[in-house]
DNA sequence: AGCACGCCGACT
DNA sequence: GTCGGCGTGCTC
């Protein structure tokens, strides 16, 4: 009885029931199919298909009743051996299923539609097939919507036909007495692009002889003729633009064999501005070390890691770039990670003067065509330079040899749903097996990283200098207090307002920071005080002018909204963004200049943060008001002044790290002042002028906020000295989500004696209500182990199976942000 | 989580 | 017979 068996990771499986299941691999497939495949297998009671990844082919199963694989989705395997391992780290590492992972892993043009087509079995006649649906007005109309399409139909259109009504009753009952089969299909939704290409199929000399034959009488066919005998081949596309030649006359010459036409695949490519290719940089002596430094890791061939700490303005980027630059020469590939924001036109520009087309983007605004072919010139071996964002360190790059993640103290490394990964660490998995070097770059590094290059854990390199020896610049603490006793109640201190004057008056360009992350338009009722609440969520609805409704930005209600108070009748105020409301000011004080504001109000959509960037620098606008997004990738000359509107990290509050990211977001933005000959100011604002973290971000001292920082997490037990591990509720029944973790909570101090682990909670998410589903967590502290991770994960699964919490899910994350 | 199964009562 | 509703239990 030789069978052949496929151990396959399941789509519908959830992460309690996840495991790899045993299917039959069909006489027919036995060829065909290979490990990292995926298939569709019908999965569960109900047969329903189910995508599924081929992780194993064996000999023999555990199980005696297997179901068969229905069919392949892939030709070639859509993951390598080292991928698939990576998956099945992922579902113990970050309490996912192994599938969630492999979604993660391929870009959506990738992924496929599942769906069924029915269809009237072979051999079944009309008559035999109503016989059979005897007086069932539901199978009658299966039967009718079957018919009337010529015996098959997709089972949405039939589903679609029913209306209200639910067809799969008498779906089931007429596939039960074999009068209709399913057949599971899966569809692209993307798919490969090609072109036509054109070939001589003559030699030149005779295709100019022929062109010149067809002057008089085919003109077209002959310009056709003579390009192709200039060049050998072109795409129809480039024909017709150089020729004006339709396709009629280029069929005409391959029915005549003097050319043929052959389907070639072309690449969707992003667009961006392409940089002339340029030498490459000189190093300073620092950067020069660090190179070095990291290039001997690199060569050593075993796995390494590096934090390389670079104050704003630096250069961190040239080190990259030689370092890239050193592994492609080696023949293996890249992955450069960058934060989401910063991943301007300017930088790419900047590393395609240097590595031209041997990379590839991928990037959250990248269309799925364009994302999908980047994909595939990545696993052809076309572009060995990977540059993206943080799923980009899943890209297939071949024979991989470094990866770079910058701005690692980013929290837009870390995904926010399941699988919830951090791309440091499944960088650091995929260094490990590729004996790869990873680098770590910042200008603030991680407390956590900075800990580890202490210890010994990651290896160390800094540059402690400006590029050209640039000045830091001048910082002002200013006390907003003191403004509000001296009776200014604005956003803006008076030594700002003078500050500015001066820069307007100079000619120099200013930007004011506003650090807020929410800057959406409120709506309230001056009289009553009436807000807009959205009915399934606990939040305030936001106003979108464009639409000119309500918005909830967590579930997508939205609401029309009228002049007038619904409760009392008063006269709505419509508050404006935290931008918006200082960019008046500023219009008051400085009634003749102009003013550029960047927030979500301004840029959206694909490259109108770049054409708002742009607009400031060439204009030479005088002052810029923008959140977070000012922060990244400015790199302007004529910026001398810089002003945080408010440092206060109040924002941040209930999270461990709140210090760490107003102390970041400081000094980059600190950091933005004088990069060109000109010397640069900053003016920090804020209500606690003595808080030590202000004190140090404007000293752009970062080693003694790491001393005192790293003190205050060995006080609390906060990371590097452990690990937090969440484990989140949510259901609509408010109680039943507290019971569930308070249950937990004494699971947990009974298993987790002996680990040393303290559990806070249960204490609801910031937004406890989104969806009428309440949400609550238990925070445990404790260093991370593979047995820990086999508690929660245990008890993960024993909450969601658990019939008395029937309603609440349960998930975990290990060292999740906020 | 789905989704079939089994059991019930109600309808033509 | 057929259909809808609800509680239970399994997923190779």
């Amino acid at each position: 009885m030789e069978r052949l068996i496929a151990k396959i990771a399941v789509s519908g499986a959830t992460y309690w029931i996840d495991k790899p299941y045993d299917y039959i691999v069909p006489e027919s497939m036995t060829e065909d199919i290979s490990v990292g495949m995926r298939v569709i297998v019908p999965f569960s009671r109900g047969n329903r298909p189910c995508e599924g990844l081929v992780l194993a082919l064996s000999k023999n199963s555990g199980f005696e009743k297997l179901k068969c694989i229905s069919s392949l989705l892939d030709k070639t395997p859509a993951l390598s051996d080292e991928l698939i391992r990576l998956a099945l780290w992922m579902r113990e590492r970050f309490f996912c299923t192994v599938y969630e992972a492999v979604k993660a892993m391929l870009p959506a043009g990738l992924w496929y539609d599942l769906s069924s087509v029915c269809r009237i079995a072979e051999g079944v006649s009309k008559d035999e097939a109503y016989k059979a649906a005897g007086r069932s007005k539901k199978q009658l109309a299966v039967l009718d919507v079957l018919y009337a399409n010529g015996q098959s139909c997709d089972l949405r259109s039939v589903e679609l036909s029913f209306g209200e009504d639910d067809p799969a009753p008498a779906l089931r009952s007429l596939a039960e007495k074999g009068v209709i089969i399913y057949d599971p299909v899966g569809t692209r939704r993307v798919k490969d692009k090609t072109q036509n290409y054109l070939l001589l199929n003559v030699s030149s000399e005779e295709a100019m002889a022929a062109s010149a034959a067809k002057r008089r009488s085919a003109p077209s066919q002959a310009a056709v003729l003579a390009l192709l005998a200039d060049f050998g081949g072109a795409s129809f596309q480039d024909v017709r633009y150089l020729t004006g030649a339709a396709m009629q006359s280029v069929k005409r010459l391959a029915e005549d064999e003097l050319i043929f036409i052959e389907q070639r695949e072309v690449f969707r490519r992003p667009e961006y501005r392409e940089g002339e290719s340029l030498p490459l940089p000189d190093l300073s002596p620092d950067q020069q070390k660090a190179f070095e430094g990291i290039l001997q890791l690199y060569n050593k061939n075993e796995p390494s890691a590096s934090l390389l700490y670079g104050v704003t303005g630096s250069g961190k980027t040239l080190v990259y770039i030689r370092l890239i630059s050193e592994v492609l020469k080696s023949g293996r590939g890249c992955i450069l990670l960058v934060p989401e924001i910063s991943l301007t036109p300017q930088m790419l520009g900047t590393f395609s003067s240097y590595f031209g087309d041997e990379i590839a983007l991928l990037h959250s605004s990248l269309s799925v065509g364009e994302r999908y072919d980047e994909y595939k010139r990545i696993k052809n071996g076309i572009a060995r330079l990977v540059i993206g964002t943080r799923s980009a360190v899943f890209a297939p790059v071949e024979n991989l040899g470094l990866i770079i993640i910058d701005e690692e103290q980013e929290d837009s490394y870390k995904s926010e749903n399941s699988p919830r990964y951090h791309a440091c660490d499944v960088a650091k998995f995929r260094c490990a097996k590729n004996n790869a070097a990873l680098v770590l770059g910042s200008a603030t590094p991680d407390i956590v990283s900075r800990y580890k290059a202490q210890m010994g854990t990651y290896n160390f390199f800094e540059l402690p200098q400006r590029f050209n020896k640039m000045a830091m610049p001048e910082v002002k603490i200013i006390d907003m207090k003191r403004e509000l006793r001296n009776e200014n109640g604005g956003s803006l201190s008076v030594f700002l307002q003078e500050e500015l004057r001066k820069n307007i008056s100079l000619g120099q360009q200013s930007i004011l920071f506003l650090n807020r992350r929410g800057t959406n338009k409120l709506v309230n009722c001056p009289e009553c005080g009436f807000t807009f609440k959205c009915p399934k969520c606990s939040v305030s609805l936001t106003y979108h002018g464009a639409n000119r409704r309500l918005m909830c930005h967590y579930c997508g209600h939205s609401q029309p909204v009228g002049e007038l108070c619904p409760d009392c009748g008063g006269t709505l105020r419509f508050t404006g963004a935290g931008t918006q409301m200082i960019e008046d000011e500023l219009k008051s004080l400085f009634p003749d200049t102009a003013i550029i504001r960047m927030d979500t109000d301004t840029v959206s959509g694909a490259g109108s943060h770049e054409a708002v960037l742009s607009r400031f620098r060439d204009e030479k606008i005088p002052i810029m008001i923008g959140t977070q997004m000012v922060t990244k990738g400015l790199d302007y000359p004529d910026v001398t002044l810089v002003g945080v509107i408010s440092a206060d990290q109040s924002l941040y509050s209930g999270d461990y790290r709140a210090s760490e990211k107003t102390f970041s977001i400081l000094t980059q933005v600190v950091g933005r002042a004088g990069r060109g000959q000109l010397t640069g100011r900053a003016v920090i604002q804020t209500f606690t002028p003595q808080n030590e973290v202000i004190l140090q971000a404007a000293g752009q001292d970062y080693d003694s906020f790491y001393i005192s920082e790293l003190e205050m997490r060995r006080l609390q037990f906060c990371p590097p000295f452990s690990d937090l591990f969440s484990i989140t509720a949510t259901g609509v029944n408010e109680n039943l989500v507290l019971q569930c973790l308070s249950s937990a909570r004494g699971i947990l101090h009974r298993r987790l004696s002996g680990f040393g682990a303290r559990v806070l909670g249960p204490a609801p998410l910031s937004v406890v209500k989104v969806n009428n589903r309440f949400r609550y967590r238990l925070t445990v502290y404790c260093k991370d182990s593979r047995q820990l991770r086999e508690e929660i994960s245990g008890l993960i699964c024993y909450l969601n199976t658990k019939k008395e919490f029937k309603g609440v899910s349960v998930f975990g994350d290990i060292n999740p942000v906020s």
